[in-house]
DNA sequence: CTCCCTGCAAAACGTTTGCAATTAA
DNA sequence: TTAATTGCAAACGTTTTGCAGGGAG
């Protein structure tokens, strides 16, 4: 644990160490030691196995690398940087698997950690079973690193412009039930500001569509569902009921307000990536949006207040 | 055996495998291999480390014992019978572990599944971090089984409950909003049986109590929420909006068959126990409903279409 | 007799450690 | 010089296996 700040700096062309991070990190998907050690003594022969072990509990103390264990009675190691952590689909045929994310599942066991008082580090979610490929015999190609980033920022993506979306629509109806004239200035200004950034979010789509054109294939990585959606989708459902200024007003910061929160909570855990700076991003556009309706409210107080005491 | 020179009379009552099995079932919690066989060695000296591996392989494949895998670098194997499959809270200072099944996670993960065209068959839950007691200093006793079993029936009653009491409100309600007698009939009768099945299930959950008073203050083994009680919750926001007969009918139909599709399927997947049978129970009752409302809402069809001809 | 079960010891397996040699600062 | 790092081999803890002895049908 204790040398780590200072880097072991250039002693050969690289340490061993060093040759065998490099080897690690060229890697796609989930390798036990011994396979790459097989990897590591193709390129450099001299290395040795406990030195495999030890760079590999090295990277994983220092975050570069993170420990999996499929239950195969050996261990095995994934690269970190840029990977958000994740749940997996074990195939008990190939023994390939493959990852997803859901933040709904996320939240629930979160709900229960804290029923029980239990203060939780890290979660293991595996469904062991019988892949598609395996079953019917179809072959779908792994993928490699790069495409699990992309396809991580494109659900990101989804999931903003679909928050997005109902952000635009709950303020386009507010504004029309909206009487008060200020208010409803506040409510269309700011759908015109959801509406450009939705733009802005669906260049960014497209652009990402242009990196990789088979990237809308792709499987769903990051399945969200009442998250963040579900929460505009409620106001929605309030303000038709009929309701008045205030109202509008309480349940757009509601609305805001959750939609920071999720961002924020799930930008942050993730690992630095597209998708974690898309989140973020986010978070920061719903609390202005927050901010200043919270400031439209204390002033519609004031005016009636005013109105009222005359 | 060695058995005839200690035990003169009944020797040879049991094999070496029977016995492990005996003490395997005495036991509470997730027993490793090496603590079984010292507890097996402690009875019956004789037996071989070989015999209790063996043994417990045997168990896991006669489905009398699960595997669980905590990632200690060894294995530990629960008795499944009367257990519900489960999902743990498994504390990373002492080393202990609490149970707790989310319906609405294995909904959600279903879903996932689905959408990859997965196959599942054994899902792994595991949250890691720090137990209350590990953090506060107290001590809560753990669950021995027959705790476990009785939790649990708690839990099924109070889904149980809670679903009767959401319906018992639907009924009401809908009894009130429906114009059409033999509708109205329908619905009453709907309302008093749920009324009075909710009754037995209240008795049945104050004997419960009376069997362990201290049951009501064991945390929650099972955690539900969208799962089966939005169902009747929604249908009640629908039913407020103002609907007609046929409607009516329509959202009943639709609550009782998520609600007959939820304890079933929960039900079915329980190992047998007394939440199993309140599952499975409740089902048919549901469905019971499901198959009075489907028969009177083609009457009242018969009855519009009869209407409408003349 | 055969067949399965059992206990013991040995092997297998992934992983860690002791140690002496090597290297960098 | 000192401290850290390495390769090798041995040790480690868990689990499986080979095998010969025994019991039951």
């Amino acid at each position: 644990m204790s040398g780590g700040a200072t880097k072991p700096s250039a002693r050969k062309r690289s340490t061993p160490r060093e040759q065998i991070q490099h080897v690690f990190l060229e890697q796609d998907g989930h390798i036990s030691a011994d396979e790459l050690y097989a990897a590591v003594r193709g390129k450099h022969p001299s290395v040795g196995r406990a030195t495999v072990y030890r760079a590999l509990q090295l990277m994983v103390d220092a975050g570069i690398a993170r420990r999996v264990d499929f239950g195969e009675g050996r261990l095995r190691y994934e690269a970190s940087h840029g990977h958000p952590r994740h749940f997996h689909l074990i195939c008990t045929q190939c023994h390939r698997s493959s990852e997803f994310l859901s933040s709904d599942v996320e939240t629930l066991l979160e709900e229960v950690s804290s029923a029980r008082a239990f203060e939780a580090a890290q979660t293991i979610v595996q469904v062991h079973g019988v892949c598609q490929d395996c079953r019917t015999g179809t072959t779908t190609p792994a993928l490699d690193g790069s495409s699990t980033k992309r396809v991580f920022a494109r659900d990101a993506l989804r999931v903003a412009i679909e928050t997005e979306r109902q952000g635009l629509r709950f303020y386009t109806r507010a504004a029309r039930l909206t009487r008060d004239a200020k208010g409803r200035k506040v409510f269309e200004s700011l759908a015109a500001e959801e509406k450009e950034h939705l733009g802005t979010l669906e260049r960014r789509y497209a652009q990402l569509l242009q990196e990789d054109p088979a990237l809308e294939q792709r499987p769903t990585f990051l399945f969200f569902k009442g998250a963040a959606g579900g929460l505009f989708a409620e106001g929605l459902d309030e303000l038709r009921s009929g309701v008045d200024d205030e109202q509008a007003l309480r349940i757009g910061i509601a609305c805001e307000r959750g939609s920071h929160r999720f961002f924020k909570r799930y930008g942050d855990r993730f690992e630095d990536s597209e998708g974690k700076r898309i989140f973020l991003e986010f978070a920061d556009e719903e609390r202005a949006h927050l901010e200043l309706l919270q400031g439209e409210l204390k002033g519609l107080q004031a005016r009636l207040d005013k109105r009222r005491r005359r």
